[in-house]
DNA sequence: AATATTTTTTAGTTAAGCCTAAAAAATATA
DNA sequence: TATATTTTTTAGGCTTAACTAAAAAATATT
């Protein structure tokens, strides 16, 4: 069976939402990463619990099926390719890529992904750190911590991040922040939760919860 | 103003049937490429005239306007420089590209596609040979001559085709005509205006009419 | 437990882009 | 020139994916 490209997004959205956790997913959390109203939100999980792609109940939220989550993963090795093909082959600043894969990411053809995952030496994470799922949809399982877990006086390595909204990586970027990048934190401040951290060995500088919670790290050794 | 993927698809289609002569497109024709009903073309027609894109006089058929013809050749350029690209960087061959570039044309992103282009190393011509405009929208003149228009005895080199169906580039396939084959026409055929052509110095073969007018040359010397 | 608030769904519309069938215009043929 | 044929348009409908407003269900608050 096809999907459109609205479903497609659908897809791909309650996958994002429902990583990690193995809770359900709200019909406002859908919409509001979708751009659209609940009330379109609801039509969608209907379409697409008629064909067989999610679990979903009436006020209950909703879920992927085996079948949904395959096509999710698909949809989300896509974009992860290409983003790896837009920073390594053209040039571009990983804050500058999201949106072009977001298009690129419904390209229909399993030859192509395939040749471009050989050109681009079949890499395991997307520019932000993200793991690439393989053909078989699998994940890889990378372990990484959050920041904002990382105990008083441990280092670490930044391994990804787990939001890429512009804006976000543009703040990483000011704040001298990239993949490689070594964390040592000095001190956590109660009042605001907010962390004093060591970036490659310069002066400390704070960070945010907000900020700490979507830096994904590995520990030292 | 922006563009929908129908829109884009019935401006390239409208100026494809207009290249070169200097008449009015029929409905018809843009429905049989549109791969729709001539009903539905009438009402597209009518949206693209209130846009600007066309001039259209009911009965009359339908012309770009000079901002229809900017958008037409923005995408046949994306169109032509994703093929070079799935071929010359992908790894595909000349028969395969035509669908999934169908679909790369319509991404959205002109720093992406000046990036490509100098990946590419501004290549003036895609796999098929045909002429990739400037992001100006000037295509370059190649001047080339149809097989079928040259005289016996001539030899000339094969520089284009000017078709870039899958079944027509693997009948020429099998007949190890590519870019750069050398011809020699050797007899004009009255009955059926078959030629006999003698392809890279070889045993001359039979070539169709229909494959002759479809194969774009330049003369040698 | 009763009420208020938030979340979700239903009902009814809308716009894009397609369709079929019938009418009208243009073109070809006798 | 009149008639037949072909082409194009109009009219009315359908599907997808959105919307708003109102109703219903779930959850939170007093």
């Amino acid at each position: 069976m096809s999907t459109s490209f609205a479903e497609e997004n659908y897809l791909k959205i309650i996958y994002r939402l429902s990583e990690g956790h193995n809770e359900d997913v709200s019909t406002n959390a859908v919409a509001e990463l979708t751009q659209t109203k609940a009330a379109s939100v609801t039509d969608m999980l209907r379409k697409l619990a008629e064909k067989g792609w999610v679990n979903y109940q009436k006020y209950q939220g909703v879920r992927l099926s085996k079948a949904g989550e395959k096509i999710a993963l698909g949809i989300v090795r896509k974009h992860r390719l290409w983003e790896v093909f837009l920073v390594e082959k053209m040039g571009f600043y990983w804050d500058e890529v999201h949106e072009i894969a977001e298009q690129l990411e419904h390209i229909e053809s399993d030859t192509l992904i395939e040749k471009l995952d050989a050109f681009l030496e079949y890499p395991k994470t997307d520019p932000h750190g993200d793991p690439i799922p393989n053909k078989n949809g699998d994940m890889p399982e990378l372990g990484y911590l959050h920041l904002a877990d990382i105990k008083v006086n441990n280092r670490c390595t930044l391994m990804g991040v787990a939001k890429d909204s512009t804006v976000f990586l543009q703040l990483l970027t000011k704040m001298k922040l990239s993949l490689g990048s070594t964390l040592e934190v000095r001190e956590v401040n109660v009042f605001d939760r907010s962390i004093s951290v060591s970036i490659d060995g310069n002066q400390p500088v704070f960070i945010s919860h907000e900020v700490a919670k979507n830096i994904l790290v590995k520990l030292a050794q």
